[in-house]
Parts: structure tokens; sequence; C-alpha cells
DNA sequence: GTCTATAGCCGGATAGAC
DNA sequence: GTCTATCCGGCTATAGAC
């Protein structure tokens, strides 16, 4: 059964979250998170085991369920085009979900301990897959002949940086989000 | 008189922009810094006042730079697309010269102590300035009606993050990538 | 201009009372 | 489950010898 309250624990991800967010997961101390969660720093501790490990339970989260969202979507059997929305709507929908999430994911990564390495391959996989839909695209020829690098720079730079841009924008519903941002990334590159 | 040798003190301001690109500001201790550069973290203090300071100067040399170099863009007389081309040249111009300190720019802001507001002003003065440029060529019929909010949050996400791009890219020649960007973000949305 | 030594402060984390 | 008290190490920056 569903509560509305949090778990103090989960309290304690979400407020640490969106203060890695505001400074960065270094200039964020534990006396600063307990503050914010309104209890002494020690208190903490009956509730998480360390810093890092708070930072690396937010970043593999999200991690997973990335690249195991770009995994069913690539072996579905459509076409390149429906596949690259599909990757576009599910990093919105995951984006809106744990913006600040998302922002720890893209900036304080390196400051992974144990799972730096796990977090990287999972990143590789994600890019990788990424990149062959892209390919696919262009040479089923639903895709103009364009740089498929520059490309997907281009696209992916704009969806890994959505978690800035979300927030400030309750008013666009989510739908009104995804479709003009297809619109925007692929109407140029689209035959 | 150019010299082919840097001065200590740029030597410590570049050497401090790729160790805070690789970690962040706050994970950069003067011990790395100094260690870095070839010398012990008290005889950094000969050459620079404090490790604000460091940050400070490469975030506002660079924002500056950009500030300048729109405000000149946009006083020219000719279309908004020919404005639009030349503000994404400045911005991989201005990107390739220092991958670094932009690296900075876009992550380490929120740690400048006295000179936080005057970079919020000068991002602001930027962002409108381009906002304002996209605008005209909407309504001068140049670009397709799309959503103006959308097509500015995606070209500038795009142009900030391309420090993260360019180190490694460098068999593209930056007039391939000009090229290669220019139409990947433009051609979607020119008529 | 670089060094050693260190001041003074703040960080993550633990011990143990309540 | 939260608190106070505290350990201990690392941080920026300074003092002063060379």
């Amino acid at each position: 059964m569903k509560t509305n309250t949090l778990s103090r624990k989960q309290e304690i991800y979400r407020t640490a979250a969106r203060l890695f967010k505001e400074k960065g997961y270094s200039a964020v101390t534990m006396r600063d998170l307990a503050a914010a969660v309104g209890i002494k720093a020690a208190s903490l501790y009956n509730h998480i085991s360390s810093k890092q490990q708070i930072l690396s339970e937010i970043i593999i989260d999200i991690a997973e369920q990335f690249t195991e969202g770009i995994d069913t979507i690539t072996h579905q059997k459509t076409d390149a085009v429906t596949k690259l929305k599909a990757v576009i709507t599910q990093h919105i929908t995951l984006t809106a979900d744990n913006p600040y999430g998302m922002a720890a994911l893209n900036n304080d990564w390196m400051h992974l301990e144990g799972k730096l390495d796990y977090y990287l391959n999972l990143r590789s996989q994600y890019e990788n897959t990424f990149k062959a839909i892209v390919q696919e695209g262009k040479d089923s020829g639903e895709l103009k002949d364009v740089n498929v690098e520059i490309l997907l720079y281009s696209i992916l730079t704009t969806l890994r940086n959505l978690y800035l841009w979300i927030p400030k924008k309750g008013e666009l519903k989510k739908d009104e989000l995804i479709k003009g941002l297809t619109v925007t990334l692929l109407q140029g590159v689209e035959k």
C-alpha cells in the first residue's frame, strides 16, 4: 500500500539530490543535508551509511532505468524514427520524474567511488545503442545524410540537460514538451 | 612581444581550469593544483591571491567575451539567420579556444562569491539577446513557426556543452564543425 | 620564487546518552 | 531515532627561512 509520507530515508535521498544539483556533490556537507532535512548530521547515519552511498544510489538507479529503457526500445520491431521518438519520450519522462537526480547523474558521476566503472559501462552502452538507432535511420534512408556524430551529440546533449529546464517550465505540459522537442530535434533531419 | 612560454600565472590558470573541468571547483584542492603545476601549495600564493580569484578570473573573462561578441553581432544590419549563424560560430570559436574555461563557466559559476551577481547579469543579457534574435527570425518569417522557447533551449544547450565534445574531436576541423552544427541546428527550422 | 611548518577551520563519521 | 560531544584528517592561507 502506498502512503503519502516519504520515509525518512527517501526524504534524505530526495533532499540530497536537490542540494547536489544546486552546489554539486563536493560542496554539499552532511551538515547542510541534515539541516535541510531538519535533523543533526549525526542522525543521518541512522538512515544511510555514507555520503558516497547517497550519491551512488541516486546515480546508479537512474542510469539503470535509462539503459533498461533503451534496450527495450531498440529491440522493438519498428522503424528507426519511431525508436528515436520513443527514446526522446523516455528521456523527457525520466527527467520529469527526477530532475534533481538527473543533475547529479550529469554533473557528479566522476565522484562515484565504488561504482564508477559500472556507471561508465552503463553510459557507454546507452550511447552505443542510441548511436546505432541513428545510424539505422540513416542507412534505411529515414534520415537525411547528416553527420551522425554531430546529430547524436546535439540530441543527446539537449536531452541530458533537460533537467535544467523542466523545473522552470511547469506550465508546459509534458505532452507539449514531448511534441515540441521531437519536432525541434528531428524535423530538420527527417526526410 | 609574445613568447612561447606561459608565465607561471598563466600556467596556474590553465591548469586550474583543466582540473576544475575534471572534478569541479570544490573538489580541486590547492595541493592538487600545485602538484599539477609542479610546485608546493604555498608557492601558488606568490602568483595568485586565492582559489576563489582563480575561478572568478576564468569565468568572468569568458562571460565578458560572449556578451561583447553577441552585442556586436546583434547590432549588425543583416537578417536574423545570418546573426544566428554568427552566434553559433562565435560559440564554437570561443569554446575551441578555451574548452576547460567553458566547463568552469558551465558547471562552477554557482561557486563565485564576489562576482556572482555580475556573472548572472552577463548571462541574462546574453540569453535575452539570443532570444531576441530567434524571435526576430520568427517575426520576419525567416524561421518556421516553432516554439521559440524550445528552439532556444535546444540550441543554447548544444552550444554550451560543446566543451565536452570538442577536445575529443581534434580531427574534426573547426570549419567542418561550424558547418555541421549550423546545418544540424538550423536546417529544420529555416524556411 | 620556492620551501617547511603550521595556524585555524571545517569536513565525514563514530560513541554513547536519552 | 535524535541528540551532544568529539575524533581525526584535510582544507585554504599565512609566516618566515633560504
